[in-house]
DNA sequence: GTAACTGCAAAATATTTGCATCCTT
DNA sequence: AAGGATGCAAATATTTTGCAGTTAC
């Protein structure tokens, strides 16, 4: 695992910190998104906030991670497993929020349906969150 | 409009007030979403800013208004036009953000699809967010 | 050795709570 | 008159910035 959180970050030319492993090897480890409170509180790792901040910023930018949008508008971080790379999110697969556990979940092999808009739209992101229950908690 | 802004918060049991009259007069005038420091610093209108977190809150409770998740987290508002109710929100449209305006609009002719889930998920709402330039910036 | 990263302090921003006063009904 | 709404002060929470010390390369 430390071989893996290592290789992901000299590919992405960031240099290799504890702090950054631990967050990295966090989010390979969880099955579901994290936010920025999960690193600062829980896991009793107790990193520094500040530290915390920039370090999901760099992932963000270098295309590790990415964030997603919620319906209560918390910040929520979950890694890229497509090809996504510096300034570069591509991702077309959908969100989903359990309503009972709260968590929330990459649904990486369901991808974003077309969406036909009016004349004169473009479209460049289509974001799809779907509210619901989890298969854990039905 | 004033006969428009009484008849929408009387039918809510919300009582009839200056600042209420004035936001809802400002999501009824203005075409796109809205977010809490459009009104406490543009427009004019200089209102307090308690007082609107209170009156954005509880016209989300009574259903006149919905928030939009949006990419960078910021919370936008836009007026309800479906049948929401008290604690019942019921929104089948679409999202769009314009990257070049940022301006945020309901599309609401546009209804969400159906989204296929994997076995175990239950669904019970769909939000869509698209992104791209909008038809006045295009 | 140098550039980049960390962690602390502090600033800036955003949101919530309490309470006295005012307004709607 | 009574209950709800407002607006101010202040508490709390969140995010950003600056900088000195430390670590990676």
């Amino acid at each position: 695992m430390n071989t893996c959180t290592e290789g992901i970050l000299r590919k992405n030319q960031l240099s290799i910190t504890e702090v950054r492993k631990k967050i990295l090897t966090l989010f390979l480890t969880h099955n579901g998104a994290l936010t920025h409170s999960d690193f600062e509180n829980n896991f009793g790792e107790k990193m520094d906030r500040v530290t915390v901040y920039r370090t999901l910023q760099a992932f963000v930018e270098k295309g590790i991670i990415h964030t997603i949008p919620t319906s209560d508008n918390s910040v929520q971080y979950a890694l890229c497993k497509d090809n996504c790379s510096a300034g570069h999110h591509r991702h077309r697969h959908i969100h989903f929020v359990c309503s009972n556990c709260r968590n929330t979940y990459c649904l990486d092999d369901i991808i974003t349906p077309e969406i036909g808009l009016p004349a004169g739209y473009s479209v460049n992101k289509v974001e799809v969150l779907v509210e619901g229950i989890c298969s854990v908690c039905n």
